[in-house]
DNA sequence: TATGAATGAGCCTTCATTCAT
DNA sequence: GATGAATGAAGGCTCATTCAT
């Protein structure tokens, strides 16, 4: 029944779907989603929550707290990966949220996303990690996680004011520095 | 009257936003708002789009297009924070879009990220490019921007589903393979 | 409910009333007439169905299909006026639809037609079916129907566009000429 | 100018032509409308004036005073039927107003006119001023005709209470039964 | 005179939420 | 415990109408 909002709220997005649809879908009447849950939101939350813990947990499983930090490391993005590929829905609210995917409010975030990405192409010419020149897609993709680094370091820059703006630059450049050595 | 618009949506989200609020912040009346911009999507699209062209605007100036890669990359990322900083409503919709940041919603996904950040922070105990240790608001700055960059790197994934996930975790891993060198 | 409906549409026209009219009239709430009715238009469909049904059912029952066509069409001609006098709404939206009626749109068309029907009157002098001569509230009357005859033929023969304008003179002029005869 | 608005309303309806439309159309500016005709009604009734005029003197000038009263009808009527074919938008105003020809509105009411005629057909089998029998399209033309002389009578005693029914039917009835003779 | 720009008012429609059963 | 029926409150959008120029 919480899987029935989850899937129409991370296909449609939170405003778009009516507790209507969700009471449908579930096969239940309305008042018993207000019973269980409370309100729109509540159930919303509820359902961002277990889907929270179940990746969560799943990346603890994975990470053996034994193994050294990079194995650990490894096993976790892998774990990570897998409750994306697994978990569509629960990965799109917790990623996407709202973001309204599909509509023509996402269009242009998302192409405004890939210009900046294509700016640092150049950048992974000769990535290490890689013995042989990095392909076209990888490039793409090291660009999207790189852009991504910078939007969720510059939001967490605005959550700590007092950091200098030239020492957030560091770090960030950090990532790529490291490449880049 | 376009930045009233910004403001409120940044604030509120697309959704919680009405086009009265929007009205009578910028002090016109609703019909000039529809003669202008045509809808309530479309107001929202320009001013995104706004932000977009000018945000890209000021990493290219900043970029001097004869420096040599690594200078690039810093004016870039300098470029980009101080647009951060001084657009804050610009950037909370490119960013996060529609969010719903502020609304109860957001805060359970805020909390997650910050638990699987924390299980990053050993990585980055002997970080390069800092010579010292890394003081704590380092590791989660840096912390922050691998979760982004491992968000960022799971959805461009799911556009491109052929890749094997084994791949996307090793493209990943290299940012962090690149530090722990 | 639907009656109330009905009532309002009869009396003001489709676009003159509201929804929120419609609901108080009928003692309920807005949202209560979407649920049965789905929108403006299908409520006003929907009201005009009935009427139409309830007419032909009237003048069905009335004519017995096994009497002589004189008995049969006089029957069925007083089932109408019944009907007409009976549901002065639905009869109203049947015939006059949109027409504006009461609005100061209809008063000109109102005034033309009389004055097309009074250049009729002299037609009616020695009106067969009728022992003596016409009083003039006959002439007015059968003035009235030989006017309603040429608009609605001519109607006709807007969808009929293959068909010379003689023979449709012809057509209506035998009406008139099977009186004068 | 006031073609142009004739031409919008004929087309589309009173109320979903706007003074826009008719002011981009004229090409005039819409203050100048509102300062030749003070409000959308007005220049409404002022087309269906000229319009109404029209057809009256074009029906007037056609019946020679002179003639006997069977070729002054004969004329007129030609003259009308010559009206509707070269003004459409006039008569269109004239006889069906708001009829919001083609809108779902009319849908049904035509529909039920077509049914009521239909019942109608066997009247004409034997019909005076015509030799042979008549065809199927001149079936239903004449039906329509009586329709439309029905229609008319109806709303004529709509407007004159006092006369009893069966007064009004035996009226309507000589129609058909000058023809029945 | 002619208009671009502006608006007050209102309408259709939807939805989260709750009783009465 | 479960629901069908009902609603208060808003929201996006349009339009006839008018100033200021």
């Amino acid at each position: 029944m919480l899987d029935a909002a989850g899937r129409a709220f991370a296909e449609r997005g939170f405003h778009a779907v009516s507790m209507d649809e969700i009471a449908a879908a579930a096969g239940i009447s309305k008042p018993m989603l207000y019973n269980y849950f409370g309100s729109k939101e509540r159930l919303y939350i509820a359902y961002v929550e277990q889907a929270g813990r179940t990746l969560l947990d799943d990346m603890r499983k994975a990470a053996d707290p034994a193994a050294p930090v990079q194995a650990r490391l490894s096993a976790g993005i892998l774990a990570f990966l897998t409750y994306v590929d697994e978990h569509r829905a629960g990965w799109a609210l917790l990623y996407q949220e709202a973001t309204n995917q599909g509509g023509p409010l996402a269009a242009e975030v998302a192409a405004l996303r890939e210009r900046i990405a294509r700016m640092l192409y150049p950048l992974f010419d000769d990535w290490p990690g890689s013995d042989e020149g990095l392909d076209e897609t990888a490039c793409e993709a090291l660009a999207s996680a790189f852009v991504g680094a910078g939007e969720s370091i510059a939001n967490w820059w605005l959550h700590h004011p007092g950091e200098p703006k030239e020492r957030v630059a560091a770090l960030l450049l950090s990532f790529a520095g490291a490449a880049a050595r």
